[in-house]
DNA sequence: AGTTAAAGTGCAAGCGATTGCAATTAATTG
DNA sequence: CAATTAATTGCAATCGCTTGCACTTTAACT
């Protein structure tokens, strides 16, 4: 019955030892900065590295990070409500995660809440650099913490009053043209937009709001066919008669239209025969609604991608002085069968 | 024009010189390790504390996890094809995650994919503990590590061969058979089980069906009546004529319930009156699908933080030689609109 | 007050890598 | 072959905190 091993690993210094050189040259061999231009470092760096894995030795993750001062990781803050991601959020966290892996960064959940627990984190410096969600609520005390401890940080689809942050954008405004154009192709011109309880703070709903009131054309003052409340209530909007009686609604998400068809459904409203119905954020089961659902749709994966190159090219490269760059993805129209010709009478 | 500065953060040592006493002292003040039992040392260790909040000292996590040996971290393994997690692996994460922000711990996530690089991320010992979501593919592979480097970890809804790792169950056994009464207390007695393409390996599968094969009291070779395709061929089970043709189909998840309950639309076949469906893995959108889904459900946010209790116990109370511990939740069946009586005729 | 036990303190040794600097060795050139 | 340059190496400092040990101070008790 042996007494359970320490489990010491082996370090860096007993593999310079075997190797008969010192740690620094174990150290240089092993991280490759050496040019190794020499006849013989070449194959002495060759034994060393040999002798290394011999030995079984790994790196201690815990010590490389505290002698370079870099915790090669990054945070990704969202929202602690719905602690983590939904939708599309889900795929752009998904690219944001594999893209940072591959270059040997690490991904750190951070849900930011009501309690400041989280500024903790950053004061800790417990990570490298931060993205910051879409649809994050405290942005601006976030960012005026990263600011404040001068992080690299990426905005992914979310404003700031700073304006200062590196961003990834995704073209909400445009996506909406392109929402209407769809309808008003096919003969709608009453078309109205459920935002559902979404926050008026966010990027993508400024985004889109504005998009669809200069496509419509409407006096800013005017929010008639502009609906901003549960599905509850929505129907009152959509039964009522009248010249501006709606034949079509933009939903904001999948959120609103989703319980949007089945309260049609239920007033024995037909989609698309008698409403069209166009929604934003692609999901897994759009396709699979009954009708399918049409819906504006972006490559998140990409979003999640371009987000951390963003981040790791500031991390690394050093920028003194954040140098605001922001990237801008389009969208696209996928459509389905919940759009069709708006009902003549 | 002022250079950039180095940005020197305080450290314990000048907090220590700024009080008047030792680096070790200002350490064991702020961390609490004194008992302050004594008059003088109380308001000592008060003051201390008090000069390091005036210098705006914040301890550096870096060297803190350097000293300590702990990472004060996680890893949370999940499979990296679909990356993020799906549906109910959401809320279980987001459980997890809450639960162990709480206690000071943070997540990192660590997708598994083919590529072993997943494999350097346990060398380094990048983090304390492990929790292996479900329906991870390499769980073999993956605890083999985990045993290999003796480090605390917890399988959530999972099985290894080993059969040594602690664990989170969710009662799949149980739940079916409820699932099963259900539709029996209906009338059905000809049902269908529709496993989707999911793997035979996963235990959540293997426990589902076990439950089915039970109840239903199959002869373990009869397999008519458990189906494992895609949504395309599905139809020729349900079309099918004869005694045996099915009247109620449970499906794996919502990613095989959403499909059918299209497809049966699309073939003219009415929900529930023609045929009942019922799910498993309740989602957000259930209740809105047409009809309205009928599923066995479970709390996915408290499987999250019992997960992440079970962790830190064996992560604080260095635990000599793991024991198993598991724990089983159970499910409970929430009847929306999609199961009704079986059909006369 | 004197003795004993408990609590608090400072010293200094880790923790295990990376890295600037000076010295050394190897390659290159005239 | 000597002189010059480039590449490699080892020494030792550094990163900032925790903690075991020996010692001093304070509290508790007879």
């Amino acid at each position: 019955m042996t007494a359970k091993q320490p489990n010491r690993r082996t370090t860096i210094y007993q593999v310079a030892e075997r190797a008969g050189v010192s740690s620094s040259t174990v150290s240089r061999a092993l991280n490759g900065v050496s040019k190794e231009k020499s006849q013989g470092s070449a194959s002495r760096a060759q034994r060393i590295r040999q002798i290394a894995e011999q030995m079984g030795y790994q790196p201690n993750w815990r010590a490389r990070v505290f002698a370079e001062g870099k915790t090669r990781s990054v945070g990704l803050l969202q929202p602690s409500e719905d602690t983590m991601f939904k939708g599309v959020n889900t795929q752009i966290a998904a690219g944001f995660v594999s893209e940072l892996y591959k270059h040997k960064y690490h991904v750190v959940l951070m849900p930011i809440g009501e309690d400041q627990e989280w500024q903790q984190t950053f004061d800790e410096q417990r990570v490298d650099g931060y993205a910051i969600m879409q649809q994050l609520d405290e942005v601006e005390d976030v960012c005026e913490a990263i600011v404040r401890h001068d992080s690299p940080a990426v905005l992914i689809n979310n404003t700031e009053n700073r304006n200062y942050l590196p961003r990834v954008l995704i073209d909400d405004y445009t996506g909406m043209q392109l929402a209407i154009r769809h309808l008003t192709l096919l003969g709608h011109s009453q078309i109205g937009l459920h935002l559902g309880t979404h926050s008026l703070g966010h990027y993508s709903v400024q985004e889109r709001l504005r998009g669809f009131q200069e496509a419509m054309g409407f006096k800013s003052g005017d929010d008639s066919m502009i609906w901003r409340e549960d599905d509850q209530s929505i129907m009152r909007h959509l039964g009522r008669g009248g010249s501006n009686r709606p034949t079509a609604v933009i939903c904001y998400s999948h959120q609103e239209a989703i319980p949007l068809l089945y309260t049609l459904s239920q007033f024995g409203i037909k989609v698309p025969q008698d409403m069209s119905v166009i929604s934003f954020n692609d999901i897994e089961f759009s396709e699979y609604l009954n009708p399918p659902l049409t819906t504006m749709a972006y490559d998140a994966d990409r979003v999640g991608r371009v987000s951390a190159q963003l981040l790791l090219r500031q991390i690394n490269e050093n920028v003194d002085g954040m140098e605001r760059e922001t990237v801008t993805l389009k969208q696209h129209l996928i459509v389905r069968g919940s759009t069709g010709p708006v009902p003549q009478s």
